[in-house]
DNA sequence: TGTAATTACGGGATACGTAAAGATG
DNA sequence: CATCTTTACGTATCCCGTAATTACA
């Protein structure tokens, strides 16, 4: 049988009255009738004696309005669980987070944002994989540069100016190349999570030139290629964040400066839009403005 | 929402798989796409993420499944409850009953019924007013003679005949009437809750006589009017369960005996034929055969 | 490219309300 | 006789299934 079923038998037990109930649920009496006959058949059982003057529950109708009294509230329950934990800015978010962006700029702001939703559970993956959000279960992930259009939507939260660099040591040693054919003769510390993969583009005079480049290093974290790069290794393409105030404590040199190299769009990428919990479109808002 | 939806809900989760748990449910997998489509959209929360080739619940879907799970079961469980309590003989029966013929016969039968179900309990008002079933709350009520149809079902469980009857002292005292017409010289015992009232009816030769009789007393109690006339107060008619063996005792000796008294039918009424409860049907069936 | 989820759409069963009938005190 | 339950019946709604579409590995 179904719930109005149910919800109809207590309006009846509770008004002691078929035409009673049908005015407290809004519906004809015969809809009233109809459905605690159609319950009784179903269980085969009388529910309640009726005479034109009095509706008097059965035992077992007592029995059965008072289960019924306890599924409704647990259906309620379930129902105001769901709702307001998909309407109220808390419970777990799982996220999965590019490592090197994470420990330079989105740290800070999770932490405040965990810090003004004290209901949000935040479960952070660090990974430069790009994982599939849907079947590893995370809510949102966040992602450097192009996206691959995997149905998936997306809001740009940030911009990363890669750019290229190397430490005044190598500089010294193997001389400053002062266009991309001289990349060549140079090591260079390859990216391997880039889409460009081995190829470096950029921008000059409008003109855009590409540089397939090689050397005895490639990774897959930026940070690792950060620190090569520093140590002296050779060349890297870097984004700004990664750069940090290295140009300024002379860590590291600009390489190549008149050279524009490509912006990369930063995304928090999430599996759909509508249904959103409200604890991901606050985060998401949260990482918009910061 | 609907019972179906999380039905949908929980093979959908189960499954893994929209197309698996449509198969299990003997539905179309649309049915089964839209319905965990409504769930969501009522409760304004995703239950499950879904690519072609994984569906993934949520932590909130998750969570809504094992209410699911929780509250379909007791819905099982107060459906087969209600079912198996009125499929088995068990359970309280509320009886009203003459008070007279229930001492006199129904009484061991009630004790055999009793004995042979051990599930059941005999809730039994003993009176001689016929009570509102309904509004009473009786499941049952044995009646003597003619009923008043009231709507209810009944069944034959015996016969009362009546028989005219006095005390051997009072006869010696006022002499043996030998027609209706000689109670008039008579002190008649008037029974109230006869359906035919101050008013004695028989018949002689096949020919119906009437004759309204006079007395000092009238009582409802069966057993009280058996108890004047013994003690030799008047005339009475008596069922034939309370005269018993009296007439072998001599305490009472027939009287008019050429004249032959109706014969009242017993009933046990109830309200309704569909649906009755296991144990008012062996109750009903107990009361016939013996 | 094949499998799975979603959407579109037409048909049919179901459940509703109105109104009349039946019952009861 | 007034009121409450039940039944009858026409209708509208909702829901299902088929099939086409889209998405994804």
């Amino acid at each position: 049988m179904d719930i109005v079923h149910m919800q109809t038998l207590i309006a009846v037990v509770e008004e002691s009255s078929f035409t009673a109930a049908a005015a407290r649920l809004g519906i004809a009496k015969s809809v009233c009738s109809r459905r605690i006959t159609d319950l009784e058949t179903d269980l085969g059982a009388q529910l309640v004696n009726r005479s034109t003057r009095s509706v008097v529950p059965t035992d077992l109708g007592r029995d059965y309005y008072h289960s019924c009294l306890d599924i409704l509230a647990r259906i309620d329950a379930a129902n105001e669980a769901a709702k307001c934990s998909s309407a109220t800015v808390s419970g777990r978010l799982r996220l999965s987070l590019p490592i090197a962006y994470t420990e330079a700029v989105l740290a800070p702001k999770l932490q405040d944002f965990a810090c003004a939703h004290e209901e949000v559970e935040l479960v952070l993956q660090l990974s430069d994989k790009r994982v599939d959000l849907i079947s590893e279960g995370f809510d949102a992930a966040v992602r450097i540069g192009q996206l691959d259009d995997s149905g998936l939507f997306a809001r740009k939260i940030g911009v990363a100016q890669l750019m290229c660099c190397a430490a005044p040591a190598y500089i010294e040693r193997h001389g400053m190349p002062r266009s991309f054919e001289a990349l060549s003769d140079h090591e260079c510390l390859r990216y391997n999570n880039l889409t460009s993969g081995s190829e470096w583009v950029a921008q000059k005079d409008g003109q855009e030139v590409r540089k397939r480049i090689t050397g005895r290093f490639a990774s897959n974290s930026g940070a690792y290629n950060r620190r090569l790069t520093i140590a002296g290794f050779g060349i890297s393409v870097q984004p700004d964040f990664l750069i940090g105030d290295a140009f300024e404590t002379g860590e590291l040199v600009p390489v190549l400066s008149d050279y524009q190299f490509p912006a990369a769009d930063i995304n928090i990428v999430y599996p759909q839009k509508r249904n959103m919990p409200a604890s991901l479109r606050a985060l998401i808002d949260h990482l918009k403005e910061g």
